[in-house]
DNA sequence: GATCTACCGTTACAATATGTAACGTTATGG
DNA sequence: CCATAACGTTACATATTGTAACGGTAGATC
C-alpha cells in the first residue's frame, strides 16, 4: 500500500503545498498556525491532509522528537512540469508548440518575453552540457 | 444557473473533449459509435456527459433536426493554456519562467527545442502586430 | 511514579464529483 | 396512429475531499 498513481491535488491540498514549497519544511502546528486566518482547522484536520500528501507522493516527513516534519518531495516546477506534461499529451495532442501558441494567444505569456525566457534557459543549459 | 466557475475535466470528459477537438461537431451518437470498443457506453450516459460538459463551459450544442450537435467553445490549445497559467499561478509562484525551467530539467521539452519554438511563434507574432 | 499534554494514527461522516444508466416524454417519419 | 429516435429528469454506487472526534503514547511536570 504505497506507491499509488494519483496526480491530482485537491484545493486545500494545493494551498498547503504551496505553504510547504514557499515556507520549507513544516509541522502540522504551522500549517496550522499559517493557515489560521484565511482557513481555520484543528490540527487533526490539517495532519489528515498531509498524510494524504505523503500517500499521493507530494511529501515525505522526517520524525523530530516526537513531531514529524514535512517536506516537499519536488519542486513546485517540477510538480508543474509534469502536469504541463499531461496537458500538453491529452490536450494540445502532444504538441509542446501548440501549448505555446495557445499561450500566447491567450496572453498567458507575451510572444517576445517568452522568446527572451527560452534564450536565457537554453543559454544557461548550454553552458553546462550534460548533468544525469 | 449558467455560468459555474468548474475547471477541471474528469477523465471520462476528457476523453470526449479530446473526441471533439479531433473529429469536430458531434452528436452524442457519434461519440457513443466512436468509443464503443474503448469504452461502450449507453446513449444516455454519453449524453449526460455531453451536458455536464455544457455546464462547464466546455462545449456548446446546436439544435439540427432533433438532434443536438456539440461543439467544443475553444480550442484545446486555449483550454490547455488557461489551465497552464492557473498552474503558473499555484505552483511556480506565477512564474512562466520558473515552469519552462521545471519543464526543460524534467525533459517535457529540450532547451534547444524550446527557443527554436519560441522564436518561430515570436517571428510568426510579430509579423501581425495586434489584433484585438 | 502519577499526570498532564502535545502529537500521532484510526475511524467517521457529510458533501461533491463522477461514471453509469433507467425512464418517461415527444416530435416525426411512416 | 404508432414506432422510434433523441431528449431531459432522476437515481445510484463510488471515490474524493474537507473536517474532525477519539484514543493511544512518549516526555515533561510535580
Amino acid at each position: 500500500m504505497a506507491s499509488n498513481s494519483w496526480d491530482r491535488l485537491s484545493g486545500l491540498e494545493e494551498l498547503v503545498m504551496g505553504f510547504l514549497w514557499s515556507e520549507g519544511p513544516a509541522t502540522a502546528e504551522d500549517v496550522r498556525t499559517f493557515f489560521i486566518d484565511r482557513h481555520p482547522m484543528k490540527d487533526s484536520t490539517v495532519r489528515t491532509v498531509l498524510r494524504r500528501l505523503e500517500n499521493k507522493g507530494y511529501v515525505t516527513h522526517r520524525v523530530e522528537g516526537r513531531t514529524y516534519r514535512y517536506r516537499p518531495v519536488d519542486a513546485g516546477r517540477s510538480v508543474a512540469a509534469r502536469a504541463v506534461g499531461k496537458i500538453v499529451d491529452r490536450l494540445c495532442d502532444g504538441s509542446v508548440e501548440q501549448l505555446l501558441i495557445g499561450m500566447v494567444d491567450g496572453d498567458v505569456i507575451d510572444s517576445a518575453e517568452l522568446e527572451r525566457l527560452a534564450r536565457r534557459i537554453a543559454t544557461s543549459r548550454e553552458a553546462k552540457g550534460r548533468k544525469s
